[in-house]
DNA sequence: TCGGCAAGTGCAATCGATTGCACGCTATCG
DNA sequence: CGATAGCGTGCAATCGATTGCACTTGCCGA
C-alpha cells in the first residue's frame, strides 16, 4: 500500500453547511432553512420537511450561529460580568441565569474583572464585539462610568446585586438593609452591646447599603456601643487585617457584623490566632450564607440572600427586555433571612 | 414645535459598522479593515490610518465579531465545559484558563453539564454551532460518545482533571497515584492501620485512579487493614451518606482517606453527628484542596491539586493546537503536595 | 372553461466583515 | 526617457445563513 505526500495533511474538515443539506435534498437553501425553522416550519410541506431533515441528519448539519446572528442581527447570547468567580458567593447566581437561559436556547458568556475598572471596560467592549443581546453586570461599583457610556448607546443591561450609582438599569438584589436589622436584633437580643461593624468598600453599593443600615440599627438602639471598621476589599485576607487593627486597638467588642461572608471568615481567623474563642469571647454574623459557611470553624450564622434566585430574576428581567418588554427602571428586591448557627452566643459575664 | 407618533419609538440605535467608518474617512472599507488590522497595518500610509483611526473613535467602530468570525472561519472563543461550576474546585481552573486566553483575544464560553451525558451534548453541540476554536472539557467520563464524535469531526479538545476513556485527546491532570501515596504514606506515619477510603464515583478518571493507587497502596502495606467504600457522587451529602453507612457497620476507621474534598467534608458532618470527634476520634484527608478547607471544621489536611496551573496549562494546550501546532496524544500530569492541617492525628491507642 | 387564490418553492439581496487581485501612481534605474 | 518595480488603494467575491418577493402549481367555484 502506498501512502502519498498528503496522508499527512490535516483534512480541513469543512462543517456541513446550508447548502450542502440543499443539495443533497435537492431543493434550494431557502427552503432547507424554512424546514429546519419551527416557526416556518408550516410553509414548508410534510414530504419535504422529512427530505431536508434526513439530509441534514445524514450529513450532520448543524446551523452556523455566526452566519445566523449576522443576518438576524442576534447571537443568543447574554454576556455575565462577574468580579470574581473564584468568590463562592457568585457561582450560584450563575447557576441560576444559565438555569433560565439555556432553555430559552441562550448561551452566556461570562468574563472576570477582579473589580478592576479597566479589565471592566475592556471585557464589555469584548462582549459588545461579540454582539450580546443583552448583559447582566454582578460587578457594579459606585462611579460607573462605562455602563453609563453603555447605557446611551441603548446596550440592554441588568444589574444583579450591586447597584451601579446613578446608572437607571434595573437592579436584582438582595435586601441588605432587612438583613442588617435581622443582625443586629439577633445580637441586642443575646444581650450584646459592643458590636463592631467590619464593613467592605465603600464603593459597593451593598456594604454601603449595609453600614448605612447599622447606622440606622444603632439610632434605634442607643444602648449599644457600635464602632464601625472599613476593611479595604471583600475578601478573607482584608477581614482579618481589618480585625487585627481592631484587636490591636485593645478592648475587643463582643460581637461582630461582618461585611460579608469572607470577611467574617478573616475575622474568625484573625480572632484564632489571637487565641479568642468564637463564640465563646466573641460572637460573629456574617452576610451572604456562602456555600460551606455551614463548614466553617465554628459554623457562621449569617445572613442568607437568595443568590440562585437572584440570578434567575435578573435572567429573566434581561429576557423579557429583549423580547421587547420595555421595563423601565425597576429594582428588584429579594427577601433575606437570619440562619442561626453556633458563631454567635450571649457575651460573657 | 411638533412631534409626530415617531417620538416614543425606539431608536434602532444601529452600531456603526465598518462602512460607515469609510464613509466618514471617505476610503473604501477595504482599506478600513487594513488599517485596524495590527497585521495589514503596513499595507496601509501612515496619513490614511490615521483619518481611519480618528473617523472609527468619532462613530465609536467596534468591528462585529460575528461577521468576522464568519468570514475568517475562527470565533475567538473557547469552550470550557464544566460539571458544576458551583463546585468549588472548577473556579480557580477558569481563572487561569482565562487568563491565559484573554490576553490573547480570547472569550471562555462556559457552560455546565451537571455530571449529565444529555445536558453535556446539548451543551456541547451549542458550542459547536457557535463554532468555538476549541473546547477545554473538565467534565470527561468514562464511556464517553460525544467526545469520541467530536474527535472524529476533527474538532480540538483538551481534556482537563478528568480523562474520557478511549477518545486520543490531551489531557492535563494533577497526579492523583502520587496524591494517594502521599496521604496514605502520611497517615500510615501516624500510626494507622484500619484506613477506609472513601472512593467517588468509578466512572471517573480521577477517583478510579486513586482508587487503584489506594489499592496498590494498601499492597505495599500489608500491615493495613484497609476497606473501601464508593459513594455515589463527589458531593458533601453522598459522602456524609457514604460516611454513615460505614459508621452504621459496626467500630470505625481511625482514618479515611476521601476521594475529594467535598466527600471528606460530608464524613466530618457525618462524624460530628455522631458524637465522634475529629482528629481525636478518627482523622481525615481529604483530596483537592479547595478553596477553604483551610476553614473547614478542624482545618482540613488533604492533597493540594494545582487547580488554577491547570487551566493555564490546559489552555496553553489548546491555544497551541489551534495555532496550527500538531500535539499529538499528550498526558500533563502535574504535581500535588500534601497539605498537613488538622484533620489528622495519631490514632488514640 | 377560466379566473383567482393559496400553498410550496426558488431567487436574490442582505447582514458586516476579510482578502486576492487588479489598477494607478510614483520613484528608480539602466 | 521609457520600462518596471512596488506601494497604496479600490473592487468584488466570499463566509453561511435568513427573508421578502415572485413564480409555479393545483384546486376550487362561478
Amino acid at each position: 500500500m502506498k501512502y502519498s505526500d498528503r496522508s499527512n495533511e490535516v483534512e480541513p474538515l469543512r462543517r456541513a453547511t446550508i447548502d450542502d443539506v440543499a443539495k443533497l435534498a435537492k431543493v434550494h437553501k431557502a427552503t432547507v432553512s424554512r424546514a429546519l425553522n419551527e416557526r416556518k416550519k408550516h410553509q414548508v410541506s410534510p414530504a419535504t420537511i422529512d427530505k431536508v431533515e434526513r439530509a441534514a441528519r445524514q450529513v450532520g448539519y448543524a446551523p452556523n450561529a455566526l452566519a445566523r446572528g449576522l443576518r438576524t442581527n442576534s447571537s443568543m447570547t447574554i454576556g455575565v460580568v462577574l468580579p470574581d468567580i473564584t468568590n463562592p458567593f457568585f457561582p450560584p447566581m450563575v447557576r441560576g441565569i444559565e438555569n433560565v437561559v439555556s432553555p430559552r436556547g441562550y448561551t452566556s458568556l461570562l468574563v472576570n474583572t477582579d473589580g478592576d475598572k479597566a479589565m471592566e471596560r475592556t471585557a464589555l467592549s469584548h462582549l459588545i464585539d461579540r454582539r450580546v443581546d443583552g448583559l447582566i453586570v454582578a460587578s457594579g461599583q459606585r462611579d460607573e462610568t462605562v455602563l453609563s457610556e453603555l447605557h446611551k448607546a441603548g446596550t440592554k443591561v441588568v444589574l444583579l446585586n450591586r447597584d451601579a450609582g446613578a446608572v437607571p438599569y434595573p437592579l436584582v438584589r438582595g435586601d441588605d438593609g432587612a438583613g442588617i436589622d435581622l443582625a443586629v436584633e439577633h445580637l441586642v437580643g443575646l444581650g450584646h452591646r459592643h458590636i463592631l461593624h467590619l464593613a467592605g468598600p465603600a464603593n459597593f453599593s451593598t456594604t454601603s447599603k449595609r453600614a448605612d443600615a447599622f447606622a440606622a440599627a444603632c439610632l434605634r438602639h442607643p444602648e449599644l456601643d457600635a464602632t464601625v471598621e472599613r476593611v479595604e476589599s471583600l475578601t478573607a485576607r482584608a477581614g482579618e487585617e481589618g480585625m487585627n487593627v481592631v484587636l490591636g486597638r485593645g478592648t475587643p467588642p463582643t460581637a461582630v457584623l461582618a461585611g460579608n461572608d469572607l470577611i467574617a471568615l478573616g475575622a474568625l481567623r484573625a480572632l484564632r490566632a489571637r487565641g479568642l474563642r468564637c463564640p465563646a469571647d466573641v460572637s460573629i454574623v456574617g452576610f451572604n450564607d456562602m456555600p460551606f459557611a455551614e463548614d466553617f470553624s465554628p459554623p457562621l450564622t449569617t445572613v442568607r440572600v437568595p443568590t440562585e434566585l437572584m440570578g434567575r430574576r435578573a435572567a429573566q428581567l434581561i429576557l423579557e427586555w429583549i423580547d421587547g418588554g420595555s421595563l423601565d427602571q425597576q429594582t428588584v428586591v429579594l427577601p433575606v433571612s437570619l440562619v442561626d448557627r453556633e458563631s454567635t452566643a450571649p457575651p460573657r459575664s
